[in-house]
DNA sequence: CGAGGGGCATCAGTGACTGAGATCCGGCAG
DNA sequence: CTGCCGGATCTCAGTCACTGATGCCCCTCG
């Protein structure tokens, strides 16, 4: 049972904690670079002496984290022992609960996915999904054929609300019935696995961290274009989750005057003007999409906001005008984060992601230079993930490595 | 000449520097703790031995940091001896550069203000400003008859934007020809002081984390209310800043759709729709205050305000109501940051606060528990400072304490 | 006035990082 | 083919912060 979270006092620290501390530094540097790093080039990079360097790698060997890649010798001298990652040192399976579909990865400490698999939501009781998950989680293990001794632990991404130190959802608005479960407890129960649980865009932040390459380091926040729209937030490298792990809770960020009346009493939360939801209906009312209007449910608006993005693709102006004014408006609330933060760089990502982003990537960059508060002193990247459209399962399992390996300051810190 | 962002690649750590980052651990124990602390309790909050706090006890009596106070006997066994801060053993100035008003402060190492004083800001040449900031603080420094050698640092608070690389201030919309001025270098220049700038909301919130008693630990927002609005961001015990330390520009959060246009293009941007000078001219408006439209400068706008709240503390319903909306259009905004970022705390400070504080009291705390996502899990707590209205210029004294003596993650990395 | 108990200091002991020097490894000139 | 050279890495102490064991000190209570 372990927890992410921060106690408050802050505590003091010893050896051992400086050990672990810099050897998931030296991980972190190899991780991050593109084609590994010799033992003197890390000595640069991370500020310790060369026999440090040595040591620690010969720990992280041991353990098989990573492995001597080759010699890259340039010029007269001993040529240099490149260091990589092993993929095959460490894994972690990640699992996205979301309010229509479960989505299922094994992922290698590369945070390549070896095995992947879904399945729909089923609607009952919560105790009953959880067993399902469980099953699951078990079958694709077998399937991937991993060693199960490598498995870190479990990562499970969740729509939020939740409370980080129960592990418990906490009614989220499409998973009724999920009134306060302590899925966290359940599942390290049902599968045996050091068991991490997070929300879904707080996962897909982590994810864009350790699977992201370049766009995953420093400071950005990572729009979440799903059911619902949320974001991630990654400050200096480190994840911020708040108090109770509810950050990144946007949805009622204002941005169209003239919207639809919000359920928070206010006008034209980017919640209700601009969730594809609310994108597919305004479609319906303009034309765009044809009349029927059965049902509001997760696949159904999926479908049709697949159709909107084919019209819009055929270059239907109706269409397009109606996605450009979703971006204007997703630009809107972004900016208010951005400038809030202060960060260098946007990440979009998520299931809705992937059809709209050549609407979105060409009016987003400008809207927020615009806005931009800092705009004197530094611009402010626009990028879709690399990750892909599991970012949620994928970031459930990063959860786990990060939790595990990554150079978080609160690892030196002595426990309450 | 010092800096106070953070370099992205992560660093390692070593021996000094954990000696060091746990000195500073003990000396915020002690400084957190009302009344002191004995070595014995030390150990327990911080978690490192008793030998180990009694050896960095012991560096910082010899720095005097702290001294002994006494002696807390209850029951049997040899009393402890109370560790208390010095308030002697370090000093910082403090300077807040706003754009009617300059204060000028010396603080203790407990916080207090030792020395304070004020000029209106002069409106000319920026070199020519510096220098008349530089000779006040000399002025300041004689008079407050400290000891020169214990004084650690001069901060710096100035409006944003600004650029924290160059301690630049750059074009605040309030002091034109303040156009990239290197206030940073042009101060440690002329007073021999290691400067440090940082922005005026920034500033407050590392006020309010050293001095402002037990609201400044944790995770909490300050919001500012002055001339413009703005907030710091404190998560976890230490202070965001941003990439380049422009963190807490919230004034384009939109809060009144029926608000006025602003120069975003939005309509009811929260800076223009709930700063005082919008405000006065609300109530003049409305006819609470009478027609003259003389100046909407700095002390014409202090002025009228004032007048408004008293009308309002005097019971004209009129006034109150004015400022009740005032208080739901500023709450509104606090619940986008505190949504986003998930804190625990709201703290309310800024030249403007003290008199409205009652009506903001009154209204916001409910308005924020309505609209906090988080509501089913942890409540949010709404104080006003205790810092009081010299915020800004004892934040930054504040900014140089934090620099030398807080235990930020940051101190324990090498330099790059 | 002595026993008891808690606070605190002293003294090694451990272990992570560091500096100096040795060793290893390949390229290159002779 | 051999020896030289330069750079990478390893070996071996050395330093220093934290820790565990031990003992002194001081106050309260019987």
């Amino acid at each position: 049972m372990t927890e992410i979270r921060q106690p408050t006092p802050r505590r003091g620290t010893n050896l051992p904690r400086m050990g672990d501390f810099n050897l998931t530094v030296i991980l972190e540097a190899i991780r991050r670079s593109s084609g590994g790093l010799s033992r003197v080039e890390l000595a640069q990079i991370v500020g310790l002496s060369p026999q440090t360097i040595s040591n620690i790698s010969r720990r992280l060997l041991d353990q098989q984290l990573i492995v001597e890649a080759g010699k890259e010798g340039s010029g007269p001298g001993k040529p240099r022992t490149i260091l990589r990652l092993n993929p095959a040192g460490m894994y972690a399976v990640g699992v996205h609960l979301d309010p229509a579909v479960i989505t299922f990865v094994v992922l290698n400490l590369l945070g390549d996915v070896v095995r992947h698999s879904r399945m729909a939501t089923p609607g009952g009781d919560p105790a009953g999904v959880i067993t399902s998950i469980a099953e699951q989680i078990q079958v694709l293990i077998e399937e991937s054929g991993v060693d199960a001794t490598k498995i870190a632990g479990l990562g499970v991404a969740v729509p939020g609300p939740i409370d980080l130190d129960e592990g418990s959802v906490v009614e989220p608005p499409l998973l009724t019935r999920w009134n306060r479960v302590r899925i966290r407890e359940a599942l390290t129960e049902a599968t045996g696995l050091e068991t991490l649980v997070d929300k879904d865009v707080t996962s897909a932040a982590v994810a864009e961290t350790w699977a992201g390459g370049a766009s995953g380091a420093g400071s950005f926040v990572f729009m979440y274009m799903g059911t619902g729209i949320g974001c991630g937030i990654v400050l200096n490298d480190e994840v911020v989750r708040g108090t109770s792990g509810n950050a990144g809770e946007i949805g009622h960020i204002v941005v169209d005057p003239d919207g639809p009346l919000c359920d928070c009493g206010q006008r034209g939360c980017v919640k209700s003007s601009a969730i594809p939801q609310v994108v597919v209906a305004e479609a319906q009312e303009a034309g765009v999409l044809d009349g029927r209007h059965e049902g509001s449910d997760g696949p159904e608006v999926q479908e049709r906001f697949a159709e909107l993005c084919d019209k819009a693709d055929a270059g239907d102006e109706k269409a397009i005008a109606i996605l450009a004014k979703s971006a204007t408006l997703v630009a809107r609330a972004v900016s208010v984060v951005t400038n809030t933060l202060d960060v260098e760089r946007v990440v979009f990502g998520g299931p809705f992601w992937g059809r709209v982003s050549p609407y979105f990537l060409e009016r987003v960059p400008a809207l927020l230079d615009t806005n931009n508060a800092a705009r004197m002193i530094h611009g402010l990247e626009v990028v879709g993930t690399g990750v892909g459209e599991d970012v949620g399962a994928i970031g459930a399992a990063c959860l786990v490595l990060e939790h595990t390996l990554a150079p978080r300051a609160q690892r030196l810190l002595l426990e309450g």
